[in-house]
DNA sequence: ATGAAAGCGCTAACAC
DNA sequence: GTGTTAGCGCTTTCAT
């Protein structure tokens, strides 16, 4: 069932069932009821693909993160779908899994499925894919990670001040021996979450343990084996700062593990505030991130560039970060170590 | 660009330019060198909107879930998204919010779309959405919810199962007054999850409480709001069971708002095993579910089923469940109550 | 207010 | 092995 059988039987031309089905104001009360009659009768709907590909557009917008799995990027989710949908586009959902290559693959493929923007957590702070994005000249915007010597439209965080905040709380509470728990970074990058950490260890003179410094992937496996390797070496620390909160649970599990208590014997701050942050045993303390709102600003954002159609002008927002204390980190007395 | 241009500029026609597109056999070696070579001069990718229209196939799934912001759905379309991705689909990612009016408009967005196939978690077990996915004649698979009085393809988990293990596992533990928290269930309709709630009562010649019985919205708030109602009404209680972790989180804090403890106070089992439960404050006794296997296998069934197009053999497939024993329900001594 | 016709970018008979 | 052509289902000028 097409619009030309439903013209034939409705005896209309094409341009009309078409007209009616656009809400156009150049079609009479009458016609219009005898077209809506036949299209209801016949249950006909219109092909959206053979309309996108008439007037190049889709109503559906690419949603890129590097891991379904993390409570982070559902709750940005939720933020996207809230905008998207109000105004009638679909979301398709790619998961790039950190994997630079997978990440390219489902840009390209959301490229040639002509969708009219691209929202993008990228997969590292160097992401060939963004770059194609740029020539291709498709409208997107990046959330949560920046990109280096690229200035794109982004809806963003401070990561430097995230873990300033956290290793400053810490450090407060009588800790020096801090580990830094980051996500793997691109070869020579200079990580913001090192280097907001790096700052606050400075402003107290608290000397610089290389060996404290470790890159994990940003989960509850990540944030495991690098604990659980720590200790293995017999590293003497009393606080971890980690880039997310599921890593964060990966301490606990360490923790657990090997029989260390939190928060007598490690003391840990998360990172992004998970929706189950405040209910894990114990409560995590965290910096809390707007994830909603990145989400929605971002969805918000793209719309406005699409509509616009001005690629020339680029916007950035950062969005603020705030320090939750909970149950996780514990005071130390001054002079412990 | 398009491959009409691409042509001219290798010098062949839009059909040869088609076919080393398409992997076509009927191409020499040297002419397929050529065309590849303006394309990747020129940089072109296919428009799949005009392809899709020709062939009638989009590489596209639609996935319909009741709360994008439940874990446990996030598992499933990890499960989904593993397949899919393989086989070169896409996923549409539609968020019904437990809402039939916005599941109806997606199936029908997503039908209009023409993507080749659907997996939804009904919003009920009487969705009219689901009835039309029937008679425009759209593979799809269900999970999760079945449907009264509809045959469909479906990937489940025998609700009745999970609410028997869990009351009978509160009953072994000493309880008698036992609260079930249901999800919101359409008029009339007998809930699995209540009959197995029902028949573990029996089994054990334990009196029913009606004002024990009790829906609500699966997720933190529905719990949280359906304890603190039992609580305000002065009813004793001491256990609790779920439809889902998020509602047994919400019992949580009800229970942490009023000062009771779990599981001293209120012993609580779950359903569903979402990946943090075993990091909850006490970790969650739950009924654990195969989430990413239901994604998995509803993913595989949806596939057959586009690709035998046999829409008569209708399959439907019951995953095991299991009783995790963690830390949220307490041995009562007999005769306490 | 309505219809005829061209065309969006691709695929697939069919002809050579 | 390659080209010609028709057509997928729609929108949109341009006539009338």
């Amino acid at each position: 069932m097409n619009i030309k059988e439903v013209a034939k039987l409705a005896g209309f031309s094409k341009s009309t069932v078409s007209r009616v089905l656009n809400d156009s104001p150049l079609v009479t009360k009458s016609t219009r009821k005898k077209v809506l009659d036949v299209i209801e009768s016949v249950g006909f709907f219109p092909n959206y693909v053979a309309r996108s590909l008439k007037i190049k557009e889709t109503k559906t917008i690419g949603v890129i993160v590097p891991d379904i799995g993390n409570p982070f990027y559902f709750e940005v989710l939720r933020g996207i779908e809230k905008v998207l949908d109000k105004k009638g586009f679909n979301i398709m959902l790619c998961n790039s899994e950190y994997n630079e290559k997978k990440e390219l693959r489902y840009i390209s493929l959301l490229a040639s499925k002509k969708v009219d923007g691209i929202i993008v957590a990228p997969s590292s702070e160097k992401s060939n894919g963004i770059k194609n994005l740029f020539t291709w000249n498709i409208p997107f915007v990046i959330f949560d990670i920046p990109q280096k010597k690229l200035k794109t439209n982004s809806i963003l965080v401070d990561h430097s001040q995230c873990s300033y905040m956290a290793t400053k709380y810490l450090i407060e509470n009588g800790h020096k021996n801090i580990v830094v728990i980051d996500a793997f970074r691109p070869p020579g990058f200079k990580s913001k979450f090192i280097l907001g950490y790096l700052k606050a260890l400075n402003e107290y003179n608290i000397p610089i343990n290389p060996e404290f410094i470790r890159e994990a992937l940003p989960d509850i496996v990540g944030g495991y084996s690098t604990i659980k390797k720590l200790i293995t070496q017999k590293l003497y620390f009393t606080g971890v700062i980690t880039i997310c909160d599921l890593a964060a649970v990966g301490v606990y599990k360490a923790a657990n593990k090997f029989n260390f208590k939190i928060p007598n014997d490690i003391s840990v701050v998360g990172n992004d505030d998970i929706p189950l942050a405040k209910y894990l045993n114990p409560p995590l303390t965290t910096i809390h991130q707007p994830k909603y709102l990145l989400g929605y600003k971002s969805a918000k954002l793209l719309l406005s560039q699409i509509q616009n159609k001005k690629h020339n002008d680029i916007k950035v927002m950062k969005l603020d970060v705030k320090l939750i204390k909970r149950c996780s980190v514990k005071r130390r007395l001054e002079n412990a170590d």
